[in-house]
DNA sequence: ATAATATTGATACAAGATATCAATAAGGAG
DNA sequence: CTCCTTATTGATATCTTGTATCAATATTAT
């Protein structure tokens, strides 16, 4: 955990982020802006890259679209609609057996489940 | 499988991926290139997204950079490295049970090991 | 209060991918 | 095989997402 200075910028993401859906941070500079018209858009996408780094925001990595976060309070998995990108969580995430080699050192894994999300099941027909 | 012409622009790529390891569009454009001079850079992109579409390719999302591609041949898994974002193959994917909702209808799931690959761990020190 | 330095906001830029469109090629009908 | 329809192509412009730069500002330690 690198130390960082605490700045009013860094909360007002970390709030914006607390009752956004699984947000980009396009959405959340929007979110942002409502509270401090000053904040600049590379601000946003500092900080959050930041936050990432220090382990309070997980990333979501999607097929298509800009990178998307989530406060990283518990483990769960996620859900990608293949045809709207929706992202849903999941919370269920199995003991997967972590592979050895010398050819890697594995900390972790993330599991995305895909498929259609309800909506666009309907339209499916 | 929507269909599609048979054109050799389609064979050029498939060619070209095929002795390339997880290649994005652009090294796999440059590959090809050495083939045919005259291919457009769109065309590449264009095909890789169509013959990912029909599942003849399958596509690795990945966190940094662009997006890579691979044959689809047999189920494995993915190693990405957190530091330089090398993709490696791991033979192994766990079955998972697939969380039943109605909110989405789960078609498939992907599962990716993050860490630090060989190389990187021997920078580390 | 002052000094050292991390952070900010503005902006330019880079990377990756898609949209547009006239020219060309594929493949079915006859 | 030849013609006709229409998908595909190549060139290019444009869009989206994210990073780099840098002077001005804010934060923290002394």
């Amino acid at each position: 955990m690198i130390k960082t200075r605490n700045t009013s910028q860094k909360q007002l993401i970390l709030e914006a982020i607390s009752h956004l859906e699984h947000p980009t941070c396009e959405e959340i500079y929007a979110e942002v802006l409502k509270q401090d018209d000053s904040i600049g858009r590379a601000t946003v996408f500092r900080n959050v890259k930041t936050l990432t780094d220090n382990k309070q925001l997980v990333k979501i990595v999607v097929p298509k679209g800009a990178l998307r976060y989530d406060m990283s309070i518990k483990k769960h998995s996620h859900f990608i609609c293949d045809r709207c990108g929706k992202v849903l969580d999941i919370f269920y995430l199995p003991n997967i057996d972590i592979p050895k080699s010398n050819l890697y050192e594995i900390d972790g894994y993330s599991l995305i489940f895909t498929g259609l999300c309800e909506e666009c099941k309907k339209k499916e027909r």
